[in-house]
This record gives structure tokens, sequence and C-alpha cells, in this order.
DNA sequence: CCTATCATGTAATCCGTTACATGATTAT
DNA sequence: ATAATCATGTAACGGATTACATGATAGG
């Protein structure tokens, strides 16, 4: 019997990678969550190497070890799993999120806006771009849900940009 | 000596806190954070309780102990503490908040964006009315700083709630 | 008075970050 | 060949979350 665990929400991004890429190795997780995915909500890759191993022992992943080389591990979404992502998808929530951004902190504690504005506004400036170019590139060809949350995160930049220009001296 | 420690965005919030509040017992923190910060960087409260001992033990705060009764612990902080803050308050930053929205993942993994907009509209709504509340009693007299991460945040619920009207059915 | 809730704190666990390490591949 | 970078993994540590616990206060 497989010990009862936790899922958080670093396993069901690990989950739902699994299952729309199959079967992958740690590493491919990470190119795969740094693609897209890492934009909004990024990981360690110490942490896909430590979930997969977690959620394989629980039955939510099968596990394959090359015999030779470099003996890398291979993990595949079984029944169980795909049982608890389709689960956690069909659920919804009212739990709202932070913006937690460092910059805002600063100027929650009276750092002055000024420096930090023209700061962030370069930053930001390069992430909406970044996300456009994608956007642009990708095409019609990606999927619904991961084109969405695209077009969120470039309205949320422009918002951010909007946000900023008017505290910048 | 105290020994050496890192700060980091948990030590900051103290010590600004503290900064602002003066003298403070770990409740006294609570309060204040959800009173206002909490809003876009919650924090634990046991966090409340070790984090200003760590920052104690390595001289950013002093400590006064209660001889009787609750024997409460109150916090200031020192000059120490003053110069880490305001150091930290003068370094601009190009970090960028990620959106991490649990919501958000699910629309990525492909959910069915219908129910939870509904949901979540309810949720950004409620939170919205309640900035603006505080931002109408408030009024003028509370700190530029935190005015303006107050104003973010209904920009933010704002924005919000368009995304999420574009995904009712 | 009794109960519920608020106030206050500590302890245990879990998870995320950082650091370390080494094998493979590409570029010079 | 050598150095640099990419690929792959583990271990240690620190911090955050959860659980537990008890004292005080207010409402019924």
């Amino acid at each position: 019997m497989s010990s009862e665990i936790r899922l958080n929400n670093t396993s069901y991004i690990v989950l739902g990678m699994l299952n729309a890429a199959g079967e992958s190795t740690p590493y491919d997780l990470k190119l795969g969550v740094a693609a897209s995915l890492g934009n909004f909500w990024s990981l360690q890759h110490a942490q896909l190497y430590s979930e997969p191993e977690r959620l394989a022992a629980a039955g939510y992943l099968s596990e394959r070890r090359e015999q030779k080389g470099r003996r890398r591990k291979h993990y595949k979404i079984t029944a169980k799993g795909r049982r608890a992502l389709e689960d956690w998808l069909g659920e919804t929530t009212d739990e709202l999120p932070e913006l937690r951004d460092k910059a805002l902190l600063k100027v929650f504690f009276g750092a002055d806006p000024g420096p930090l504005a023209t700061r962030q506004l370069a930053a930001h400036r390069a992430k909406l771009e970044e996300y456009e170019r994608i956007l642009e590139l990708a095409g019609e060809q990606i999927p619904k849900g991961v084109r969405i949350t695209l077009e969120a995160g470039i309205d949320n930049e422009r918002e951010w940009l909007r946000f900023w220009s008017g505290l910048e001296e």
C-alpha cells in the first residue's frame, strides 16, 4: 500500500505537466515549466526531482529507471494520478491571489516610488514584449487554457505599466 | 556578538511594521499586518512570533519581557534594525511578481473557465468593495505609501474582474 | 457560571531554496 | 585537449504552514 500524502499546488503542476506531455524526466518537466507555466508560477528545479518521487511513492505516478548510462528516471501519470488531477480541475475556488510584489512592499513602507518605478517599468516592458512574442509565434496552435493564461499575463503587464508610469518622476 | 543572519522579505516586514508602530508584541504585529499589508502580502501568525525572535537575537530588535502575568514579549527596532530597513528601502529592484493564481493554474491545465469565473468574480467583487470602503474611511490621513498600495490593489481587482468577466458563460 | 471566542505562544512537520556534485556535450 | 556550459541529481538548511495548547475576556 502506498502511503497517503497531501497533494499541494506543486503536486498538481507535476500531474498536469505529465498528463499533457506523457512520460517525462524531471529535466523535461523543468523545460516544460520554464517555457510556459513558469511565467506565472515558477518552481525550483529541485522540486521537479523530489515531488515526482513523492507522487510515485503514493501511486500517482509510475516510475521507470534507465538500466544503463545515466539511469535517468522517467515518470508517467497513473490512473490514480489522472483521477486526482481531474477532481482538482473540476473544483472551483474562491481563493484569491496575492500581489506579493517586492517593489510594492517597499513603497508600502515608505520607499521613494520614483526610482523603483523606473526600474520596474523597464522590467515589465521587457516581460510584456516577451509574452507578445510568444503569443505571436505560438499563434493558434496552443491549447486554449494556455492561451488564456498568456493573455492574462499580458493584461497584467499592461496594468503594471500603467501603475508604475503614474509614479515615475 | 549577535550571530549574523540573512534578512528576507519577512524580516523587512517585521522591521517595517515595528519602525512605523513603535514597540509592539507579536499580536500587535499580527493585527497590524491583517489590517493593511496582509491584503497583498499575508503572513502566518506563527511567523510573527519566530521572526522577531530571530531578529532580536541578531541585534535588529530589542526585546522586553513582561515580568508578571502573561510575560508577553515586546519588541522595538534598534538603530541597527533601522539602518537595515533604510538600506533596503533605498535599493531598487527589477524583480517582478508572479501571478500565482490558483484558479488560473486550473485554467492553464484545461479546467472549464466558466464555473471558475463565476466564483472568482464574486470573490474579487467582494475584495474590491472592501478596499474601496477602506480607502473611503481612511481618507486623506493614511501614509502615502500605504495609499499607493491600496490603489494598486483596487486597480488590480478591477483588472481581474474584467478578465474573468470575459470567461463567464 | 458556562461557553465561545479572542489572545498568545510553542512544537512538529512539510516544503522550498540553496548549495553541492558530477556526468555529458559543445565550442575553442 | 581543455574549458565552458548543459544536464542531472542529492543533501542540508531555513522558513512557512499546521497543529496543538492554554490563558483571558465577553456574552448569554
